[in-house]
RNA sequence: CGGGACGUAGCUCAGCUUGGUAGAGCGCUUGCUUUGGGAGCAAGAAGUCGCAGGUUCAAAUCCUGUCGUCCCGACCA
């Protein structure tokens, strides 16, 4: 093993070695999630839960100032309401869990466990939609959903997970596309400001559109093994669902109509892309608006003179009254073994406070993007300006994380105009492919079949391509091809 | 659901081929010395060897079954 696959961290592989190997040690380590006795189900620990509760709230924040609401729908479903929307029941039967029993007695419908809520969400806006000004209704969950899985990795694919769903009716066609185009945006917006990861916003095609859906938009992000992970998809339903559960309603014409309805969410998987795409061999980089801790402070103490532990107190006390969410680590460890359990946990920034501080004033400054050794990685600061420098400190470990990952993205997106080599950079997981492509399935199952990629999603055309790159034939859409996850 | 690997102390694993007193490192506890990038010394605690059968005088070790986990593929957020 030569020195650069050396492990930079206990029970940490390197990054570039084996992503996966690096993803669940990360994940483990940093103490997100802990395995549970039951088969591909996760424990979301505190310092994890502190990582979805961010994304909840800048979410939320979101939600809440495009006119949204919050509800909550019953977690089990009765059998005979899943079955109304034929393709939807068939997209979903195979991962479905039921209960069958209550007590000794079993039951004589089976409950569903939600997979998603369209189906008990669209049945009570049934019940409440009855005119043009009962519309729009736009009403988001949180909540967990169970998907019995074969295979599956913390974040990226568990049998249950947490996530948000949002469900609207409209009493138009366009009114509705807005809408699932409006959200798309507001995860676009959310990946690329708060977690800083950059995504590409698109259509999805026909064999990934989500069942019973009229269209399916997502975001894509690009990890590092050139794969692509869906952080995010918005359904326009159309009049499906408003049709298969009689959600309808009198317009101003006074004739009935059914109503278009939509639906869209982010689960956490949108945490497993944040830590792949940002994490380097030190463990995990979370970027600051998603970090449970911004700052953690380390007082460095001798025999003798424990001074700084009274200064790094008053630092913490006066940054937690600027609103910066900061931890004092007083365990009693050296200060090395704290740099190094921080750097894997991904705090943003480090401030030591040792003897020599105390003396000057000051306090170091230390940065998790940069690696150790680089120029600006720790900086001296007179104690009196930490807390006026942070804001701007966290924003620009946020600017540097997506710099980096958009570098990456964009130097892994391969506008290609050769069918040989399309397939491959497919096969060889080279990253985006970005090519006009003719729309048709069966080139879709073609490119499958012979690299595992497939279309993550598309876009209208821009130039003067007109022949897909897959096949020859004429092109209609600009698409991106990758491997997924 | 296919292919592969693995279940032994909190963690990572050795021991199994060739059956014969349960092991190491890390971690943990206590004490002292330390503390600006994963400290040192000393003492100590800790395991029904995944589970159930079978073979045997004797099973972590051999046989059968079973449950579970991880990795690689096929499907999903």
């Amino acid at each position: 093993m030569s020195d650069a696959l050396e492990p930079v961290v206990k029970e940490i592989p390197p990054k570039a070695a084996d992503l996966s190997a690096w993803y669940t040690a990360a994940c483990l380590k940093a103490e997100l999630v802990s395995y549970a006795p039951v088969r591909g189900c996760v424990v979301l620990r505190p310092y994890g839960f502190g990582l979805w509760e961010n994304l909840q709230r800048e979410l939320d924040a979101r939600f809440k100032a495009t006119g949204h609401e919050n509800a909550y729908f019953p977690l089990l479903i009765p059998e005979s309401l899943l079955t109304r929307e034929a393709e939807h029941v068939e997209g979903f039967a195979p991962e479905v869990a039921w209960v069958t029993q209550g007590g000794s007695e079993v039951l004589t419908e089976r409950l569903a466990i939600r997979p998603t809520s369209e189906v008990i969400i669209g049945t009570m806006y049934a019940r409440w939609i009855e005119s043009y000004r009962d519309l729009p209704i736009l009403i988001n969950q949180w909540c967990n959903v169970v998907r019995w899985e074969k295979a599956t990795r913390p974040f990226l694919r568990t049998m249950e997970f947490l996530w948000q769903e949002g469900h609207t009716a409209h009493a138009s066609a366009d009114e509705a596309r807005a809408e699932t185009l409006a959200m798309l945006d507001v995860y676009r917006e959310f990946a690329e400001s708060v977690a800083a990861v950059p995504v590409y916003a698109g259509v999805k095609s026909a064999s990934e559109r989500f069942p019973g859906a009229v269209e399916t938009y997502s975001i894509e992000a690009l990890m590092p093994d050139g794969r692509a992970l869906q952080s995010a998809t918005s359904h326009d339903l159309g009049q499906n669902f408003a049709k298969a559960y009689d959600i309808a309603f009198t317009d101003r014409d006074q004739t009935v109509k059914h109503a278009y309805t939509t639906s869209w969410g982010m689960s956490w998987r949108m945490l497993g892309a944040t830590i792949m795409v940002h994490g380097d061999d030190r463990g995990l980089r979370i970027p600051p608006k998603l970090a449970p801790i911004e700052v953690v402070v380390i007082p460095i103490l001798r025999a003798g003179d424990e001074r700084a532990l009274e200064v790094a107190r008053d630092v913490t006390r006066d940054l937690r009254t600027c609103g910066v969410r900061v931890r004092l680590d007083e365990r009693d460890a050296q200060p090395g073994w704290k740099y190094a359990e921080w750097d894997v946990r991904g705090v943003p920034v480090r401030i030591e406070i040792g003897p020599r501080d105390v003396d000057a004033g000051t306090a170091v400054l230390v940065r998790r993007d940069r690696a150790r050794g680089d120029a600006d990685h720790k900086r001296s600061l007179a104690r009196t300006a930490i807390a006026d420098a942070l804001p701007e400190l966290l924003s620009d470990i946020h600017r540097t994380l997506y710099a980096q990952a958009r570098a990456f993205l964009e130097t892994h997106t391969l506008r290609l105009e050769d069918r040989a080599a399309f397939y491959e950079a497919a096969r060889a997981r080279a990253g985006m492919l970005d090519i006009p492509w003719c729309g048709r399935p069966e080139c879709e199952a073609h490119v499958k079949a012979q690299t595992g990629a497939t279309t993550r999603n598309t876009r209208p055309l821009d130039g003067d391509d007109r022949t897909c790159v897959a096949c020859g034939e004429p092109a209609t859409l600009r698409a991106y091809f990758a491997q997924s996850y």
